[in-house]
DNA sequence: TACGTTATATAACACATGTTATTATACTAC
DNA sequence: GTAGTATAATAACATGTGTTATATAACGTA
């Protein structure tokens, strides 16, 4: 019964998905999205009950690119630890504006996708003594430290505050984390 | 000549700044200063060129908070490496939405205003060495990490996404720059 | 006392944005 | 082919914000 449907909700999301890439939230509005894609803002509203479900759903695609790069840094399996801090430095300075929404904002969206929480941290602790032989108690503590540190580095990309290269980003952890763990093991 | 003066830019910058320091900028403006001060908005077009012009003096009095956070940090003298990172550390705790604006967002103005730059951190440095005993160049090193982690810290203090007590931080700061230390001279 | 100046209020304009009412169009089912 | 319906365009409305035009009132000065 339609006419051809010539706007569908995939080619609205990724126009959207573009705009906050480059230029965060605040770019993002439906006139604009109406002029990239060629058409009125009526395919928009008709796709979308309002913007504000449009943004939801870009922010689902947003955390989906962050999952993709943290799942991409875990398969390794000897060096999963360091491969997840690299993945979350990485999109930091591929995705900018992304890693800003995520993880330097305060919202209801936001509160959930945190790294930190009971279920994932325990593996990852478990996983780390393996590598470390720390104690349980101790190597709560020693992630705590790595991943403040990681998330640093990532906040000060994501600002572009710094421009670490790759290279230096991987040493710029690696030898922390070394040091950090000196620390513990020489300490005590 | 004039009749009396009832709101002077003092006032005025002061309802902004509180409105930014609960809020940030997003819920300043005209109208809304007007009504928190019982007036219309004319009494701040008169005193301001434009609300940028007011927002900018209402920046100014936020780094000035910053700058005095930081001051009262580094008037210990054998300690003031240590209490500059924990002043820095108290102010994204203390004002969070201030911290953001200052470090978490790239704009125009908070490009001059990061804590790295050529000279204050040559003095940060030269003064580090006679506390660690460190080369220059291993020093240099050190301080980026101390200043990565502090700004991690921050960052997450500031973005409420964890709840660090005072106590927690110190202990926290002190031990991982420790264990870098102890990384650092027993490495090499 | 009258004038000129300035602070303020009221009201309006300009513009951006979300949203919707109305209309036109093109397809499918009959 | 006609009718019904989904899609889209146009245009408008509602609201929030920066800004300004106009009018009013108070104060110092002549």
């Amino acid at each position: 019964m339609p006419p051809v449907k010539k706007y569908i909700k995939e080619d609205i999301i990724n126009v959207a998905y573009n705009i906050v890439k480059n230029e965060g939230y605040e770019g993002v509005n439906a006139r604009r999205i109406a002029r990239e894609l060629g058409c009125s803002v009526q395919p928009i509203f008709h796709n979308f009950s309002s913007m504000d479900e449009l943004n939801k759903e870009v922010y689902v695609k947003i955390y989906d690119k962050y999952k993709e790069y943290m799942i991409s840094g875990k398969d390794n399996k000897e060096n999963a630890y360091k491969h997840m801090g690299l993945a979350y430095i990485k999109f930091a300075k591929d995705y900018p504006e992304f890693f800003k929404i995520l993880f330097m904002q305060k919202t209801d969206l936001s509160a959930e996708s945190i790294v930190i929480n009971d279920d994932m941290g325990n593996d990852v602790i478990k996983m780390g003594q393996i590598l470390t032989g720390l104690s349980y108690e101790e190597q709560t503590k020693f992630h705590v430290k790595v991943w403040v540190f990681t998330h640093g580095i990532a906040c000060l990309v994501a600002t572009r505050t710094v421009q670490f290269t790759d290279n230096e980003i991987a040493e710029l952890l690696e030898s922390t984390v070394r040091q950090m763990l000196v620390g513990y093991k020489g300490g005590k």
